[in-house]
DNA sequence: GTCGAACTACGATGAATCTCGTACTATGGA
DNA sequence: TCCATAGTACGAGATTCATCGTAGTTCGAC
């Protein structure tokens, strides 16, 4: 029972990955809301419009995408965007479309 | 019939469908063609691992997202980027993009 | 007109996936 | 210990979508 969640290394991340974990709308409000509020995050407190096993879903696909880290803290988890390794590998791609507006 | 394609305007364009559509490796490597050879390109030269129905529907995908032009000639289709309008809408986007090696 | 080449339209199929409900685990407080 | 809270696991239903084959259209060459 590792208890620590599994992450892709920098270089493990794949720009396909990342672009269709972001191409969801709950997906991309989650990524905006955790950027916009910065260092580490309740992932429950952001609101959503799906119920908590849907956010489980849309959380386990954002972090084995690499687009964030996950980390357990008491029964919560602690998100937060991954936007060093993000801007190493893809520059100015986060940016791009976190500011983007819709 | 009119003859010509719909393409959506560059106020149109949703960076969920940008996202989407770039997320498939045919589609980005299809993008990534277009733009590196530039100007208008014969799609059909662009050697892919699909049939040429599957090819209709990631050209159709792309022009309906608002990433490529697409205009008849004769009995082939030019497809072109519409670098303007998304570095308009989402500078630096499609740089990172195509610039992502992977 | 006839033929082939390039492409589209349409339907089918199988895979992925978004969503949910239920059951379960784990943590922390009374 | 008991219980509420936060989250996960699992399966199911519905939808989306990538792929293909076949049939049809359009265009240019002969």
């Amino acid at each position: 029972m590792s208890d620590e969640l599994v992450h892709p290394g920098r270089d493990e991340i794949r720009i396909e990955a990342v672009l269709h974990a972001l191409a969801d709308p709950v997906r991309l409000h989650l990524v905006r809301e955790m950027d916009r509020i910065g260092v580490g995050v309740a992932c429950g407190t952001i609101e959503l419009p799906v119920t908590k096993s849907t956010r489980t879903h849309h959380l386990r696909t954002l972090r084995e995408a690499g687009v964030i880290w996950l980390r357990k803290e008491g029964t919560s988890r602690i998100g937060t965007v991954r936007r060093d390794d993000l801007d190493a590998r893809y520059p100015g791609l986060l940016s791009a479309i976190l500011t983007a507006e819709s």
